[in-house]
RNA sequence: GCCGGGGUGGCGAAAUGGUAAACGCAGGGGACUUAAAAUCCCCCGGGGGCAACCCCUUAUGAGUUCGAGUCUCAUCCCCGGCACCA
């Protein structure tokens, strides 16, 4: 890339001739360099923040990472490959400027933990603290910028007293109630399984087929969010693929409500009931379709069912929704499985046509979403049609797509757009216009109105277990469920040595009669503890607000700190939490805000989730036992080589390929940088050499464009191949060709990055006393370049010219290229197209066959 | 099925519509060494040619363009997520 450099500066060595210059013997020991300054950091303070440089600090950027579950495994590469991005990214903007605040914590409450604990034997107040030293231990090793003092671990009394706050607040306000509801069982956890821990009808954790049982649960009410849930989206700088998952959990669809009088009885002849109070309301898509609702299915569960079954059918609809009853909710939801249902005996009277259509229960409508009641259009509806071939019931077609006959018949159902058919008086109208027309001539009969739904359901946050924060409720029987007041927080997990989970249904706190027994707070009567404990999900849900006001006693979070802080700057994280834990968070915050507890209803500005590491093309787990344990790998090339090896094998937001033997490149790498700069007495003292100095500052420009896109892999890459210019052909290097490099290399290898700063006389760290390089974009520009030359597109030839060379200069210094003349000969000059300093293409037309 | 992300040398990968394979790993050859390690130098997509050079090559097939890994359409395959959501 430096094409005159070779020429100008001294011939390669010749083969053989021993690099190391004699005078300097001193190799590089990463594990001496690296302790000494973890140990440094540690004693000066360098990453830690004072309550009064929090207060103070002038360029905030709060560098938020998603902090980790303390496993007893200890951490993997998979985990330092993120917190290493989220450094890196952090460290550069430090040395640009910024106010860097870096925490880290530890989000240890959870069935994971409990289910190890009771496999170990080991009492999760023992295991956890345990874990989280080791975790700490390697998450210092790794070399994080982390404000250890900033710390939070969820478990502690001093955290989750405000994860139950945050539920009281949300109490207060309505969004969080007690119902009894329809949820998976997994019989081997013992315990509730969120549906979105639900895989494929297997527990997510132990892979057990889950089942179905009904118990009074806690949901917060973030149904009532997720029109701004949606909406927000759009103003956040998040990837892509994340913003589009959470559109598609929250799962907007706008159609309408739709009322289905009921007919009174089978033999009535009379007026069909004005829409009246007997009536099944629907939601549905397409309004469009209406006309062809030849029949109607509620979920078995549905309220009316027990109201219109007709005594002849009394016995087989009871009989299915037994047997639907003990279907668990995953395999209940399947899709693609053979339709069934029974008949109810009742009909409705089909508003637009009114003709009366019966009355199915299907267990392919589910109560949880819309109404738990559709109209079925099995002409125009895959699962209704299925249905109706199944039952025999009639298939009408009310869409014909362009061309298509309106009597055709309907072998499959036609989902599709077109023009109305059959359909009385919108007979002709195309189907898109159709539906709101359909919607405003049934609304004058109010038998019709608007309306969007959504996917997204309420949160669960009830655990029938005993590792997490007690929901801080006490039942009461005069006073029913009263909040504790937020004066008696926390509400104090106790030691339970026997915490193993049974199938009552309960937690184990609830075979804790000395912790359960309470004083109503509002009576003063006799009353009972909630026993659930909440989902771990909350206590990640608001980790980041904490983390500035760490040390906050009164308070969640200090209102000023936030202010200063918040919302999150960078948060860098991984793709499984595209859904759950950053849609949780986002509502939180949005509650807390609308509570009037914080300023911003968006918690997080800019996210960004990093890829997944893989191990020589298989994807690591314990099963494989191909996981990668960073200590070894550490103690053998040091941290800075595995961070940097980390950040280069691959683009960061995709992930990698981990190849054991890879890190040798990095790795080799930082000991050419470490010969060259070192002994600092012998670099040169002059300007740097015109050539190195161009490449200089074309890295320093890429570099300083590239860390904040994460784009490090090709970050690093420029720096090596910026090193290989300062030492090619053997050439010594100038001190003000490494200062820069060292610097850009610091948020990669802060430790080497560090000691050879300090080498090169500075005094203090070099994240508080150096300064991003800058970049003269005047020296960047190489004064003669390569141009490629082509023929008909094909690239012919490369000649030189000077940078900025017009197009007949570019052409004439073409000509005198043999093997472009050769093609020239001959033929005619058609067109040429000139992109300046890259390329030439002449387009001629071939007179004759080339030799 | 739907929604995302991909498919480029032996491998990890790089390439504002403009010189495909930067950077690195592995491999081959060489220097140094009693030897090995370490280090350094050279080669390294496939084919043809003594060479100058030529042909082919970014999953497949079409298209747009002076020019396509990059844009468009279709097809195949891999990975991740969701999945009877009316």
């Amino acid at each position: 890339m430096i094409p005159r450099l070779e020429s100008l500066l001294p011939r390669p060595a010749p083969d053989g001739a021993p690099r190391m210059t004699p005078g300097n013997p001193e190799r590089y020991v990463p594990a001496e360099v690296e302790r000494k300054w973890q140990e440094r950091w540690e004693a000066e303070g360098t990453n830690r923040f004072t309550e009064a440089e929090l207060r103070s600090a002038e360029a905030p950027f709060f560098n938020l990472m998603m902090f980790p579950y303390p496993s007893a495994e200890g951490l993997h590469v998979g985990n330092i490959y993120a917190y290493t991005g989220a450094d890196v990214h952090g460290r550069f903007h430090r040395l640009a400027g910024r106010d860097v605040f870096e925490p880290i914590g530890f989000d240890a409450f959870g069935i994971h933990s409990e289910n190890f604990a009771l496999k170990a034997g080991i009492h999760p107040m023992d295991l956890i603290p345990r874990n989280i030293a080791t975790f700490t231990r390697q998450l210092r090793r790794i070399g994080g910028m982390f404000d250890w003092h900033h710390a939070v671990d969820t478990t502690t009394p001093d955290y989750y007293r405000w994860t139950q706050w945050i539920f009281l607040a949300l109490y207060h306000a309505g969004l969080a109630e007690r119902v009894e509801a329809p949820v998976n069982w997994c019989p081997s956890c013992k315990t509730v399984v969120a549906n979105e821990q639900v895989i494929g009808g297997l527990c997510e954790r132990c892979d057990t087929p889950v089942g179905q049982r009904r118990i009074a649960q806690w949901f917060f009410k973030i149904s009532r969010y997720a029109e701004r849930l949606l909406s927000n989206l759009d103003t956040l700088d998040w990837s892509e693929p994340t913003k589009k998952a959470q559109r598609n959990w929250i799962g907007r669809s706008e159609g309408a409500m739709i009322r289905f009088p009921l007919r009174e009885s089978a033999q009535g002849e009379g007026p069909d009931g004005a829409a009246g109070e007997d009536a099944i309301e629907v939601f549905t898509t397409r309004p469009d379709t209406l006309f062809g609702a030849t029949y109607m299915v509620l979920a078995p569960e549905h309220p009316l069912v027990d109201r219109v079954t007709t005594p002849a059918c009394a016995r087989a609809v009871a009989r299915y929704r037994d047997t639907v009853s003990r279907m668990d909710l995953v395999a209940r939801k399947k899709a693609g499985k053979a339709k069934t249902g029974v008949f109810t005996g009742a009909h409705c009277v089909n508003p637009a046509t009114g003709a009366p259509i019966p009355v199915w229960i299907a267990d392919y409508v589910l109560m949880e979403y819309g109404t738990g009641a559709i109209m079925a259009v099995p002409g125009h509806d895959e699962r209704d049609h299925e249905f109706a071939r199944a039952f025999g019931l009639p298939i009408l077609r009310v869409v014909a797509p362009e061309g298509e006959d309106p009597g055709a018949p309907l072998e499959e159902a036609y989902p599709g757009e077109g023009t109305m058919v059959n359909s009385g008086r919108f007979t002709g109208t195309p189907t898109p216009e159709g539906r709101g027309a359909v919607v405003s001539w049934l609304s004058r009969l109010r038998l019709a109105s608007p309306q969007v739904n959504y996917r997204l359901h309420d949160w669960c946050i009830s655990r029938q277990r005993y590792w997490g924060p007690p929901i801080p409720i006490i039942h009461c029987g005069a006073c029913g469920a009263v909040p504790v007041p937020e004066s008696d927080l926390p509400v104090v997990l106790p030691r339970v040595e026997d915490f193993t989970p049974d199938d009552s249904g309960t937690s184990p706190l609830a075979r804790v009669e000395a912790w359960y027994r309470a004083r109503c707070p509002a009576c003063g009567g006799e009353a009972r503890r909630e026993t659930d404990v909440s989902d771990t999900f909350l206590d990640s849900s608001w980790y980041f607000l904490r983390y500035p006001s760490s040390h906050e006693n009164e308070r969640p979070f200090d209102p000023e700190l936030n202010r200063r802080w918040l919302p999150v700057d960078s948060y860098i994280g991984g793709q499984e939490h595209n859904v759950l834990h950053l849609l949780y968070s986002r509502f939180v915050t949005m509650a807390l805000h609308d509570l009037g507890h914080l300023e911003f209803e968006e918690p997080f500005v800019r996210f960004r989730a990093h890829g997944l590491i893989v191990r020589e093309g298989a994807k690591m787990s314990k099963s494989r036992g191909n996981v990668i344990v960073p200590d070894p790998i550490i103690e053998s090339h040091g941290a800075d080589a595995l961070r940097l090896y980390l950040m280069f094998l691959g683009p960061y937001t995709e992930g990698g390929d981990y190849r054991d033997q890879a890190i040798q490149g990095p790795f080799g790498f930082l000991k050419r940088l470490w010969e060259t700069v070192t002994p600092v007495s012998e670099l040169g003292d002059g300007p740097p050499h015109p050539d190195v100095e161009r490449k200089l500052h074309r890295t320093i420009r890429q570099v300083s464009a590239q860390i904040p896109e994460l784009q490090f892999n090709t970050a690093v890459a420029a720096m090596m191949e910026y090193l290989n210019a300062v030492r090619r052909g053997d050439r010594k290097a100038a001190r003000a060709e490494v200062e820069p490099l060292v610097i850009m290399l610091a948020p990669f290898c802060p430790h080497i990055a560090e000691e050879l700063w300090e080498r090169l006389g500075a005094e203090g760290s070099i994240f508080e006393t150096a300064s991003w390089p800058e970049f003269d974009p005047e020296k960047t520009i190489e004064e003669e370049i390569t141009l490629a030359v082509q023929i008909n597109g094909k690239l012919r030839g490369r000649i030189a010219v000077p940078a900025g060379s017009g197009e007949a200069e570019a052409l004439a210094r073409a000509r005198k290229e043999a093997n472009v003349a050769r093609y020239l000969e001959g033929a005619e000059l058609r067109r040429v197209i000139h992109v300046k300093d890259r390329l030439l293409n002449l387009v001629v037309s071939v007179a004759q066959e080339r030799p």
